[in-house]
RNA sequence: GGUGCGGUGGCGGAGAGGCUACGCAGCGGAUUGCAAAUCCGUGUACACGAGUUCGAUUCUCGUCCGCACCUCCA
């Protein structure tokens, strides 16, 4: 099918003609979780961003084979375990299953593959023995590092320098280090630490190597998109490509690279280190599963490459939108996508003209069909309508159930004094009631 | 210091060289016993200075400010 997809690709720094290598099979990789403890919201972001890109992909170009890895073998994950004396398989097992579970609850779909680091342990050895076979990796007191140096065109992703990378080391360089630049392929583990044996003596693989030994592995030497937050830009990506194209003969890993903003908490990253993060977890414990598709929403009122402000007000009114167009959709067959979205989508995935082209589509009679087909390219207004959408309806309660047919009475009588009376009892108790066609109905405030 | 992204109405947030989205809130009105919901109406905002142009908020340069990466981080 054919498809005027435009992206931004940071390789270049610039938005270009999306050019797949194969038409007829996409192929994504994105960045995924460190399996250690809950992800945030800001850890959500790419979820959501890069699972509407994937339905974008496939509504165009019908297939698309997308993985996300997780990590699963890691430094903070040892250190986890040390401190919990849990064993590393349970903290990842959980943690991987808590995450599957949240990134469902944001509408997102599973991605095709989900490669896991230790089941690639093989491939990354073998990767490592290329790297120094060509003379582009040392071994060096157990470690193998990566010799930034001997790559001429290192830093192109993040536009920086080799010179200037050599030049400009602030961090105490480790002495086995031939250059400060030289980043681990693999390290030497201690007894307490888990490790596989390799010619290198036993130990484990350095975080930039997975990915590259699961994109060869999965894909070849290149794919079409590989995404994932800005922070990954350096080193993180920077060094994927360098490992594989040294090992491919300089073939590009990923033809375009894309990479999201930050979720901000008054202006700053959100992040583990700031300690100003909400998980996503305690979001679905405190409102409700349904809340996911609120932060999904969220998410996407932004452009990707922006960052977007975190606020639970923000999530509320994101709610309170789709509760309308659920309303509003009640009866509908999703027909299919508009054109607006899909052209706006097509720009950059520009999700927030998207929604904008939403709030049109709610106001025309004739387009609920496309209204509703659209909101589910973009992951929303995907569950069958029931009444218990909004966030924060009550239970029934049978004191409750008197009250209101007591105001019932009251009402029928036109004893306005004490149904007003009865209203403002319920307000006391936090709760506001509205009267509908269909009766009257109970909100949290 | 290097690199990148930004500064748009009360808030959120697109956008294009000229036609100045959209949502929320606010205000006015319809409706309602009163509210809620709904519907109608209502707001010329684009950091600053210079330049290019018939015309710039949109292009160029400079200034100021914010955020981020350069160390683990989505």
């Amino acid at each position: 099918m054919a498809s005027k997809l435009k992206i931004y690709n940071t390789l270049t720094n610039k938005k270009e003609e999306f050019k797949p290598i194969d038409p007829a099979h996409i192929t994504m990789y994105v960045c995924g979780p460190t399996v250690y403890d809950f992800a945030h919201v800001g850890n959500a972001r790419p979820v959501v961003v890069f699972d509407t890109l994937a339905r974008l992909l496939r509504h165009d170009f019908g297939k698309l084979t997308y993985a996300r890895n997780i990590t699963d073998i890691d430094d903070k994950i040892i250190e986890a375990s040390q401190k919990s004396g849990e064993d590393i398989s349970v903290i990842t097992e959980k943690y991987a299953r808590i995450y599957e579970e949240d990134v469902a609850a944001l509408n997102a779909d599973m991605p095709d593959i989900v490669p896991k680091a230790t089941d690639y342990i093989e491939e990354m050895k073998s990767l490592i023995s290329d790297l120094i076979e060509k003379d582009h990796a040392y071994e060096a007191d157990g470690h193998v590092l990566f010799q930034v140096s001997t790559m001429q065109d290192y830093g192109g992703l993040s536009n920086r320098s080799v010179e200037d990378l050599l030049a400009g080391a602030r961090v105490d360089v480790a002495d086995y280090k031939r250059e400060a630049p030289d980043f681990v392929l693999w390290k030497p583990s201690s007894d307490a630490q888990p490790g596989w044996d390799s010619p290198w003596g036993r130990g484990r693989p350095g975080w930039h190597t997975e990915c590259s030994a699961m994109i060869e592995k999965n894909f070849g030497k290149t794919i079409d998109i590989h995404g994932g937050g800005q922070d990954l830009i350096f080193p993180h990506h920077e060094n994927e490509i360098a490992q594989s194209k040294c090992s491919h003969g300089g073939a590009n890993l990923a033809n375009h690279w894309m990479h999201n903003g930050y979720l901000t908490v008054n202006g700053e990253k959100m992040s583990k280190s700031l300690g100003n993060f909400v998980t996503v977890h305690e979001l679905l414990e405190e409102h409700g599963k349904n809340i996911g598709e609120a932060i999904r929403m969220c998410l996407l009122t932004a452009h990707y490459r922006q960052p977007v402000d975190f606020s639970s007000d923000g999530i509320l009114q994101a709610n309170k939108q789709l509760t309308k167009w659920y309303n509003l959709t009640q009866d509908v067959t999703a027909t299919k996508p508009a054109e607006e979205i899909l052209e706006a989508l097509r720009n950059d995935l520009n999700t927030p003209k998207a929604i904008m082209e939403l709030h049109q589509l709610a106001k025309d009679e004739n387009r609920k069909g496309e209204l509703l087909a659209s909101a589910q390219l973009l992951g929303l207004l995907y569950r069958k309508f029931d009444s218990d959408l909004t966030v924060g309806v009550l239970e029934a309660n049978a004191e409750y159930e008197a009250w209101l047919s007591e105001r019932e009475e009251a009402k029928k009588n036109k004893d306005y004094a004490t149904a007003d009376k009865i209203r403002d009892r319920f307000k006391e108790h936090g709760i506001t009631i509205k009267d509908t066609p269909d009766g009257p109905k109970l909100e949290f405030d």
